[in-house]
DNA sequence: CTGTTAGCGCATTCAC
DNA sequence: GTGAATGCGCTAACAG
């Protein structure tokens, strides 16, 4: 009854004044013992690389979200980069009932050991594990589309593209959708893969920019990196947006503060936090479902770094 | 025996032999009922505003870590800004055994009803809650005694300052300690309270720079602000250091790649994190404490961004 | 429709 | 030295 089970037949005055006696004295049901006896504890682990990087604030604030709407909360766990785990380490907090089930949110894969899924429930954010019906990403090859309809449309033929390594799974997703979109002929795209920092960006726009066949629109994979690829631009002498067009994907108020204001596609991350969060709840209580794909709000940001690419390079046979 | 009691003569062969089964079988403690036993859950709760600004990223992994060194687990509250609440109402998660204690965390005080501290173990963090004994900041004195140092050294009298509204303690301390070290003769320093974002810091130096007494360096109280700073002066056409020197006090990789290398005040802020646990888990275990006031690694980070003032402002009457 | 009881899994206590 | 009983606070199933 003090939990609101309507199906009982009290007079409403009664109810009230039970209920507002309760909550005079004090009373809070106890979610142990409750837990105890339904075998759930109300809790949803989530594993994250606490990355500096605010795509995960995103994500937490979605997940926090909609958790609450779902009557649960959610415990952090960080996985230190220099430490990386197995998704099955931390089945142990769903087995010891610390939790209900593991939100598994670090991208990268540990070396080695063939992966097996958790055997809790459990959902993948923005990877995919190694089976399918239990991963929640964005849709990254929309998000590419945007970059390259949006620069191929400016008249940009040489596409280049600086990003992390391919075991980070949206990178692989990523390099594969934007090599599709780029074999249309006459197109072509440079990927450099980099540590996903700002030295890893820098790096990785020297290599680019000393090829035979410079991009003249780059895409950057993390706001990170991007810091270093504006600054290897701006060291070279090449100007963006007329030397170099740039989109970042990853959106941030600071791009419309920077030197030149950074185009850049804004990706669903509190709706990918929020989504994780809701497939987790439903396969806790047994439904199980497909892989969900976030692709809404996905859009392109317009500010000021991209333009048609110059005439002189543009024409040159 | 199966947490480890040493105190049980079993001979060792034994135990190990039932250690083994009890793994191999794959048992495990069950902390709910372990926590109905002892009424303690080893979770502690932390409500965060979960700001974009990465300086929350790090309070967060320093809890994180002294967390699990203290065998205790934490779960994040997110307190969106449009819906701020008081402390008090996070205490039911104690009250109904969710966690053991309240790591608060939340800079932005509600207004209009005074503050009461809750009546379950806690800690604020980065802030002073309404009475002394359970907080846990930085030492932000120290933190605007090395700005003020290097730039008066570099020939610096008029200074200024961006940041937050007083409202928030970081701030209020911020200001109260910058006045003191600015009281000597010859110095001066004008502070402008903005919101914590890239317009707020942009429109607070539009500000400064229509003053009559315009001041050579400046040090601003966030990374978001920063850009917003830095977006106004070079929109005024001040160079940085030349005309303006510049200091932030969001340590962060990103400032190396800026277009001038911006030095900081690295603030410890893992520590913060750390050192707030630590506090809590002493009030949960019922000892209690004084305030703790963290000053190390508290450092200046030379980048480019200082310099003398220009002699002709610096000799002018 | 209301009041009582058994048991969730563990740790502590007591009896053996 | 070992084993069995008790109760933490709750709720589902039961008996009244």
């Amino acid at each position: 009854m003090l939990n609101g089970d309507a199906s009982l037949s009290i007079r409403p005055e009664t109810r009230d004044r039970i209920l507002a006696a309760a909550r005079r004295q004090g009373y809070r049901p106890n979610v142990m013992a409750r837990g105890l006896k339904h075998a759930r504890t109300g809790a949803l682990a989530m594993v994250v690389p606490l990355l500096r990087n605010p795509v995960w604030a995103s994500i937490q604030r979605g997940a926090l979200r909609a958790a609450v709407e779902g009557g649960q909360v959610v415990m952090i766990l960080d996985e230190p980069e220099d430490d990386v785990r197995l998704p099955t380490d931390y089945q142990y907090l769903v087995e010891e009932s610390r939790a209900d089930g593991l939100l598994i949110a670090t991208a990268r894969r540990p070396g080695g050991e063939r992966p097996r899924p958790p055997a809790v429930p459990h959902v993948y954010i923005n990877r995919r594990g190694p089976q399918p019906g239990n991963n929640v990403v964005m849709d990254e090859e929309k998000a590419m589309r945007l970059f390259v309809e949006r620069v191929s449309l400016l008249g940009h033929r040489r596409l280049g593209m600086v990003d992390g390594f391919k075991i980070i799974d949206t990178v692989y997703r990523r390099a594969a959708a934007v090599r599709a979109l780029c074999s249309a002929p006459g197109m072509s795209v440079a990927f450099e893969h980099a540590e996903d920092t700002e030295a890893g960006g820098y790096e990785a726009t020297l290599r680019l920019l000393s090829r035979h066949d410079v991009p003249t629109a780059l895409g950057v994979g993390n706001l990170s990196q991007l810091f270093g690829v504006m600054k290897a631009l701006r060291e070279a002498g090449a100007a963006v947006p007329d030397d170099m067009s740039l989109v970042s994907f990853d959106e941030d108020d600071c791009l419309g503060f920077l030197e030149v204001a950074v185009t850049s596609v804004s990706m669903p991350l509190e709706e990918l936090g929020a989504a994780a969060v809701r497939a987790l709840i439903d396969r806790v209580d047994g439904r199980s479902g497909a892989d969900v794909l976030v692709s809404d709000p996905l859009v392109l940001v317009e500010r000021a770094s991209t333009a048609p690419p110059r005439l002189s390079r543009r024409l040159r046979p």
